[in-house]
DNA sequence: AACTATTTATAAGA
DNA sequence: TTCTTATAAATAGTT
């Protein structure tokens, strides 16, 4: 686009092609990123050079995000949950894919920094980093308190058998402790907890 | 880039950004079709407009093999074959904790990064980098977090406690049973909860 | 949509 | 690779 119009095919000299390739695919990608910043939309770029090497680029989340968004989006036919028993295998894939994305992107992210400080980095790319890690806190957050949660509530249930088995136990015992007269007995379930728990 | 220079950041006035998008849609599909041709790459583009309407494009091929490249490129693991559920699981869960190791890890090679040693990263994104990791550490170690590990170790004990209670009452009950040589009771705590349980 | 005045991108050269 | 620079392309604001 300078200094002589070029024609619309395939550049013959492989040094040309080469040089062509890096300078037109950094600003594809910058081109990308621009749009995505203006007009707040989500946009994933894949390039496969010549000899197989994948550059890559994803605004506004992961590669594997804007994969399964399209998916959707054309009614894609990947994830059909099989039955119930199979369903924690699903989560717990689900889990391992967005840790996998997001140890991607913080290798970016390390990437970037290390390779020519913050030049190679926008602002908007350390924004969306830092974005990233708030929605990351957030998720393992919840997901801490999720399984905490549902801890507690199977050991609450737990606790309410085991006093029910007490109280039924107790009665038991009273019953046989009228027929048969022995010592008297504590009086409630929780008279046995003490007794038992200074053991 | 006409007439004026362009903010890189999102036009608030939605005429003017449904306008841009699609002119530099155009522009950015052009542009990708333009190297794949010049430089023999296979490329693929995908946007979501701000309204989730998709544009997509891909040289050479289709959009779904070009995906599936990509996941090639990237060790990815969407084609486990069904089988052998529990194991699966088991090696999920162990990959998924593995994984979370090196997120944590790489999150340390940021703050260390962010530490010292270089000396070109002097921005404030870098302060907020680091603030927010801060925030992080902070909120799991949340007062929420100490108090429903100390319910969980509670519950814990009680449940510890109520076994006791159950045995020892047991024991009670089958001694008085030697004597009075009444109808054969339950075995086992567990025989008993199940017992209760189901009432 | 069309039209430009400008800004960007970049081909060729070094 | 990287820089420079002349020039082709893209596009922001306007009509």
């Amino acid at each position: 686009m300078a200094r002589g119009k070029v024609q619309m095919k395939r550049i013959e000299n492989p040094v040309h092609r080469q040089v062509t390739f890096c300078k037109r695919r950094a600003g594809l990608l910058k081109k990308a990123k621009e749009l995505s910043v203006l007009c707040d939309a989500e946009i994933g770029v894949l390039i496969f050079s010549a000899h197989g090497k994948l550059y890559d680029l994803a605004t506004k989340g992961t590669m594997q995000g804007l994969i399964e968004r399209y998916m959707k989006s054309t009614g894609g036919t990947d994830q059909l949950p099989q039955q119930a028993g199979e369903q924690q295998l699903q989560e717990s894939k689900e889990e391992t894919c967005m840790l996998r994305s997001e140890i991607e992107f913080l290798q970016k992210g390390l990437r970037n920094m290390s390779g020519g400080g913050f030049g190679t980095m926008t602002v908007d790319e350390l924004h969306m980093l830092e974005k990233h890690l708030e929605i990351w806190i957030y998720q393992i957050r919840s997901a801490k308190m999720d399984i905490m949660c549902r801890e507690i509530q199977s050991l609450k249930n737990k606790e309410g058998i085991l006093n029910a088995a007490n109280k039924y136990l107790h009665d038991k015992i009273d019953e046989q402790h009228g027929i048969t007269n022995f010592a008297p007995f504590a009086a409630n379930p929780l008279t046995i907890l003490n007794e038992i728990y200074q053991l």
